[in-house]
DNA sequence: ACGTGATCATTT
DNA sequence: AAATGATCACGT
């Protein structure tokens, strides 16, 4: 049976099962076959294009959130993350979430933030990425899409309140990236230079850092190899 | 100027 | 080698 070449779509996907369906297409096709079929030139590496993978399979996948804090195929509450992994399957980078926020903190709760409304339901797009490999060589994986257990959210949870906890507290600027066993908190800006305003708690405002959530890469290889390597074990 | 897409590059 | 802190491009 020929191989049909996959077709950029024009609308998001109305439902899940079409999501998958559009990823399936993609599923191990190479960097350069998807670019070059979405009429976009690719450059010899990411140093000055580093979204450009993200952007890449947002335009197949038909995302469009923009740049809101919500997730990216909003309708459907799931939000795509690609993930560059090494032959192995292991991540190579940590996973962006979405900004600190520094304003407002007294009313913030986990079940409203922005983290939890991004992690809710994750569709992970696998990526080759090993520097060896040339861009344009670098084959999409599969798929699989990710809802936080009661223990994963749970370990979310618990960072996100401590990190907030300090935020309000006005130690932001104090934040190390060591801090948080799964959910990170590090610079987020065009410079080390760049400066914001945090709104603290009975006006007060301090020159801050502008900073992201961050996955650490041992918590996505752990959601990796649960899903790749202990899908359909029975239990212990 | 800010938030999202991330990876780069220096330190540990 | 892994992790942290720094940085690049794009759309709005």
């Amino acid at each position: 049976m020929a191989v049909t070449p996959p077709q950029l779509p024009s609308t998001p996907p109305e439902d899940i099962g079409e999501l998958k369906t559009r990823a399936q297409l993609l599923a191990g096709r190479c960097l350069g076959q998807l670019a070059a079929l979405a009429g976009l030139p690719l450059p010899a590496d990411l140093s000055r294009s580093k979204g450009l993978v993200g952007n890449l399979l947002e335009r197949w996948l038909g995302a469009r959130a923009g740049n809101r804090p919500l997730p990216d195929f909003t309708h459907l509450g799931i939000e795509l993350k690609t993930l560059p992994v090494d032959s192995d399957g292991k991540p190579l980078q940590s996973t962006y979430v979405t900004k600190v926020p520094l304003c407002d903190l007294e009313a913030l709760e986990w079940r409203t933030s922005s983290v939890f409304a991004k992690l809710r339901h994750v569709m992970w797009v696998p990526i080759q990425a090993e520097p060896a490999v040339p861009l344009a060589e670098r084959v999409v994986g599969q798929a699989f899409f990710w809802r936080p257990s009661a223990v994963e959210e749970q370990l979310l949870c618990a960072d996100w309140e401590y990190h907030l906890a300090r935020i309000r507290a006005g130690d932001v600027n104090a934040i190390k990236g060591s801090d948080g066993a799964v959910l990170q908190v590090r610079p987020k800006a065009r410079s080390a230079e760049t400066i914001t305003w945090a709104e603290l708690p009975h006006q007060r405002t301090m020159p801050t850092r502008p900073c992201g959530f961050y996955l650490r890469p041992s918590f996505t290889e752990y959601l990796v190899q649960r899903y790749f390597f202990d899908a359909g074990r029975p239990s212990p």
